[in-house]
RNA sequence: GUGGCUGUAGCUCAGUCGGUUAGAGUACCAGAUUGUGGAUCUGGGUGUCGUGGGUUCGAGUCCCAUCAGCCACCCCA
């Protein structure tokens, strides 16, 4: 006997099975339309880069967190930890030949080698969607709503984007003689719904080395409660002074305006002073999206606008603004939300393989109803129709078409629905019109929960 | 990277003071039922007790290491 290997696979590495998988395509397939609606291109850029392009593009943390080796010809190399680092390299070598604006979504794998947790792997998928070469208003709105527009499609209807714009906490920092130490400043306030005022403040002297009373001045943001025009109307003497801070308040007024002309429903996109997002380089707009039902698991579709996305690649300037759709965190609410049919065939109709030698009856069924755009699974062992059932019922069919020597020699074909038991017989031409209308009937009644 | 908790059947778990052949439920397979699935009944254990060492006459049980999972920090999707 040869030595065996154990199977297995690295820490925050996944297999995905057929129930895991099914879902999951179904999701990202849902993000490429809504994507597409708005006229995002597909690009795809290789998981492997030179280690240059990759390093030093986060904080130190995303330098610890890159996977990174020699390749076969010794040139250091790694593995993309977000898919924003590959497009500022991609825009800088390709915008002059696609032209601005840019508009582009990836769906892609990235990898980081941090401690794994509950929805938290080393490798995982981002569904981006950025716009580039613009500081129009316009790119803004949009990008809300396609957040909007991905959520409904998914199926939520209960869902909050929460939107800030960076230059309103920019306009109090400089009020306040905090300019400097922005970055620990908004990383402590980005914690706000998780640990408290308190402990913000705490982190916000400790850390960031405010004083007492700029961590209750920054803290009043957080205060700042209502409906959208409350908000801004108490924002306004808080930046009142500081042009940074007025531009950015109006700059959301613009957005939160656009939205609603839009169409979208009034409490789903609401202004909320306290997020952050930890990282450095977002300048303008900020998007977080909360889940009423699980706000707990955190922002589902976060972004924002920055700068200049590719200043490291290239003296041109690009200004863009992006979010990213957290594909694993959306799937686990979806679990927890019962929102995920427990089904491990992708196909609706199943076959069974009846009478030994009809084999060529049961083909013929199956291509016409492929042909009509149904899909179908031929069973292929001729076992006893009872298990043939267990498995079509297992496995999640929704529809079987049983054809013995009995509905053979009659001319016909048993329509059965494995969810309602109810069974029909329908001529079976030869095109199988009769059946593929019985099929399309029963798929369009959806799922008799 | 730091700290804590946990690893026994596909899954959830029991397993006494260290004691000889490892147990339940569920899932799975087969049959009752050679033309109709989810129920019921019958039969079947499918296991390197995560892995590797150590202590011991003897280890699922105690010790060490390691791997993996969960939680918190950190960071983020």
């Amino acid at each position: 006997m040869p030595p065996r290997i154990t199977p297995r696979t690295l820490k925050g590495f996944r297999d995905y099975p057929p129930a895991v998988m099914i879902p999951r395509e179904r999701l990202i397939d849902t993000a490429r339309r809504v994507y597409r609606s708005y006229g995002f291109s597909p690009i795809d850029t290789p998981a492997l880069e030179y280690l240059e392009i990759l390093s030093g593009k986060g904080s130190e943390e995303t330098d610890k967190q890159l996977y990174k080796f020699q390749d076969h010809g010794q040139r250091w190399v790694g593995l993309r930890f977000d898919l924003t680092v590959p497009l500022a390299r991609f825009a800088a070598e390709h915008v002059n030949e696609l032209g601005i604006p840019l508009k582009r979504y990836h769906i892609a794998t990235v990898w980081r080698g941090e401690n794994t947790q509950r929805g938290r792997y080393r490798e995982f998928m981002q569904c981006d969607f950025d716009t580039i070469g613009t500081r129009s208003i316009a790119a803004d709105i949009e990008t809300a709503l396609v957040i909007h527009d991905l959520l409904r499609a998914i199926g939520f209807d209960a869902f909050t984007i929460r939107i800030n714009n960076r230059m309103v906490l920019s306009g109090l920092l400089e009020r306040l003689g905090l300019a400097d130490r922005a970055t620990a400043v908004l990383r402590a306030l980005d914690k706000l719904g998780k640990i408290g005022p308190e402990k913000v403040a705490e982190e916000m002297i400790s850390v960031a080395g405010a004083t007492a009373e700029q961590a209750q001045n920054i803290l009043r943001l957080s205060e700042v409660a209502g409906c959208n025009e409350e908000v801004l109307r108490q924002v306004e003497p808080l930046v009142a002074g500081s042009e940074t801070g007025q531009a950015g308040v109006a700059k959301l007024k613009e957005v939160l305006d656009g939205v609603a002309a839009a169409g979208v429903a009034a409490d789903r996109v609401r202004l909320d002073l306290s997020i952050a997002r930890g990282l450095d380089y977002y300048t303008g707009t900020i998007f977080e999206t909360f889940l009423d039902a699980l706000p707990g698991i955190g922002s589902v579709c976060s972004g924002g606008r920055y700068d200049n996305l590719a200043e490291l690649f290239t003296s041109q300037e690009l200004p863009g603004i992006g979010a990213s759709l957290g594909l694993d965190r959306l799937l686990a609410a979806m679990e927890e939300l019962g929102m995920i049919e427990k089904v491990s065939t992708p196909a609706p109709v199943f076959i069974p393989y009846f009478e030994k030698d009809r084999l060529h009856d049961y083909l013929r069924l199956a291509a016409a109803l492929r042909a009509a755009g149904i899909g179908v699974e031929v069973f292929c062992e001729p076992k006893k129709l009872g298990q043939q059932l267990k498995y079509a019922d297992r496995r999640g069919f929704r529809i079987a078409l049983i054809a013995g020597a009995n509905e053979l020699n009659a001319g016909t074909c048993q329509v059965k629905d494995l969810q309602t038991q109810n069974k029909q017989d329908v001529p079976l031409e030869a095109n199988a019109a009769s059946v593929i209308a019985a099929v399309k009937a029963i798929l369009a009644q959806g799922n008799a929960v």
